[in-house]
RNA sequence: GGGUUGGUAGCUCAGCGGUAGAGCAGCGGCCUUUUAAGCCGUUGGUCCCGGGUUCGAAUCCCGGCCAACCCA
């Protein structure tokens, strides 16, 4: 019967494990005496030098050669070089659990050990630890990828992340960065005098937005209820209740397309500012990356899909009609019908009619003009017909008091003044619900708490 | 949704009508300064799935499934 070599792999790491067993060792000990993280001691080897330390991490490489071993074991900060010689290794104990030298055929590649010695330079120059105690902490049953050829199928990579942020420093730094990234986000904010509050994922209604929710049944309530597809209407309520400036790093789900750049679950930062309009957004913005940048990677400029980005000069600001009209040609502030602007738009060989001038504006603006906009740019001015829950602009009420970031081609955030006269808005979401109901397909729910909170 | 490319050993890949291969990992042995993973030996397969053509299919044809990339 021909055999899986996989199940035969495991079965061997597995019995390497029993094997350990019935030496008095555990395989899975509690816990681990780490004293130092691989890079201090590579960095600062001067200061380290002579030390006894204890490093863990993975078991990456094993050279051996007779009564001498050389292993690479990697912690989440680098590489380290285990230097093992026959008769500096202390001996098998259950007591202390350590593996002697004479078992170390015992481990695999991928397993979690642990090394303490002292810090020292091999003939060759490598900063090592030269091993007295050596442990196991946990015996690993599947190999690893080959690595010297890395994770090459995508799907893998992206399915099983773990693994490549194994094998690829960079994947592994990559994360480690969004981390720093979220940190330095909510310095800012924090220093500025935002609050930061946790809102509903669980919605009775879901608003801010137009996606398809994902919903889902409460049994204590006996009640359907839908995940987050938006956080602004709870983030307003702060407002109500008495917060002046709040923020929250909210989870959004929105039951739709998966492609590269949409995640049905995914994660955003949202602030609200009372006694401001989107101008005060605007310079907020700016200066929240600029701060971001220079907290986590101490620069303000950056390559992004081939394009250089600089993130230290002020951001360019465009009126969408403006953008479009020097893109184009056709000013479409000054159409007055729908038909009108229709025209306007197949002349530019768009040919899906919109209901609206805004809506027409709207499609033009982002089939010619977005993927032109590279460097850090705010476009304001959005048509009021896109933007219910935006304070329309004094000097022409046509157009909204919102802008939307755009980086690389790519929009990154979008802002406006809020609408906060109840009337008017409810008379918008009225005017909303009535038309999506006849969009099959199309959902809406007018969020009558929140009319009353206003 | 459309197009392109791909799916062969744990990983990376070759083979493209005639007995399923390589490197690495694994396993066995040998070695006191390795770092491309030391040297010698060796095990290991539902060639994505289902049909078809053929004396013979990993290979050609049809239909699926899965994925990546590009475009909408």
């Amino acid at each position: 019967m021909a055999t899986n070599p996989l199940i035969e792999i495991r079965q061997g790491r597995a019995a390497k494990a029993a094997a350990l067993r019935s030496l008095g060792l555990n395989p899975y000990p509690a816990r681990s005496r780490r004293t130092h993280y691989a890079s201090p001691i590579l960095t600062e080897f001067a200061h380290h030098e002579g030390q006894t330390v204890t490093v863990a991490g993975r078991l990456m490489s094993w050279r051996k050669q007779g009564a001498l071993a050389f292993a690479h074991i990697q912690d989440q900060t680098a590489k380290v070089q285990l230097f093992l010689r026959r008769n500096l290794v202390q001996p098998t104990d259950p007591q202390t659990n350590r593996l002697g030298y004479s078992e170390t055929h015992l481990l695999d590649l991928g397993d979690l050990v642990e090394a303490t010695g002292k810090v020292v330079k091999t003939e060759r120059g490598e900063i090592s630890v030269l091993v007295e105690e050596f442990r196991l902490l946990a015996k690993s049953l599947r190999p690893l990828p080959d690595q010297w050829s890395g994770l090459k199928d995508r799907e893998q990579v992206l399915r099983k992340r773990y693994l490549d942020t194994i094998l690829e420093p960079d994947s592994r730094q990559r994360f480690a960065a969004v981390s720093a990234m979220v940190a330095a986000i909510r310095g800012f904010l924090n220093g500025r005098g935002f609050l930061e509050f946790t809102t509903p994922i669980l919605q009775p209604q879901y608003g801010g937005g137009t996606a398809k929710p994902f919903k889902t049944h409460v049994n204590a309530l006996g009640c359907e209820m839908y995940l987050a597809i938006s956080h602004e209407l709870y983030l307003k309520r702060l407002i109500v209740a008495g917060y002046d400036k709040v923020y929250t790093i909210g989870r959004y789900f929105r039951n739709e397309g998966i492609d590269r750049s949409h995640h049905p679950e995914f994660s955003m930062v949202e602030t609200m500012t009372a006694y401001e309009n989107y101008e005060y957004n605007m310079t907020l913005i700016e200066e929240l990356f600029r701060h971001v940048a220079v907290t986590v990677f101490g620069r303000t400029t950056f390559t992004v899909r081939g394009h250089e980005l600089d993130f230290g000069q002020p951001w360019r600001r465009v009126r969408m009609a403006d953008a479009v009209r020097a893109k184009t040609g056709v000013d479409f502030t000054a159409c007055q019908t729908a038909a009108e602007a229709n025209e306007k738009l197949a002349a530019l060989h768009l040919n899906e009619p919109q209901a609206s001038v805004g809506e027409a504006l709207a499609k033009a603006f982002e089939a010619t003009v977005e993927s032109d906009l590279i460097q850090p740019t705010l476009v304001f001015g959005h048509p009021v017909e896109i933007s219910p829950l935006a304070k329309p602009m004094a000097e022409d009420p046509r157009f909204v008091e919102r802008f939307e970031i755009f980086i690389a081609g790519m929009e990154c955030g979008d802002n406006w003044s809020e609408q906060n006269d109840p009337v008017h808005l409810l008379e918008t979401w009225r005017q909303a619900y009535r038309a999506e109901e006849r969009d099959a397909g199309k959902f809406h729910t007018l969020d009558f708490d929140f009319i009353e909170a206003l």
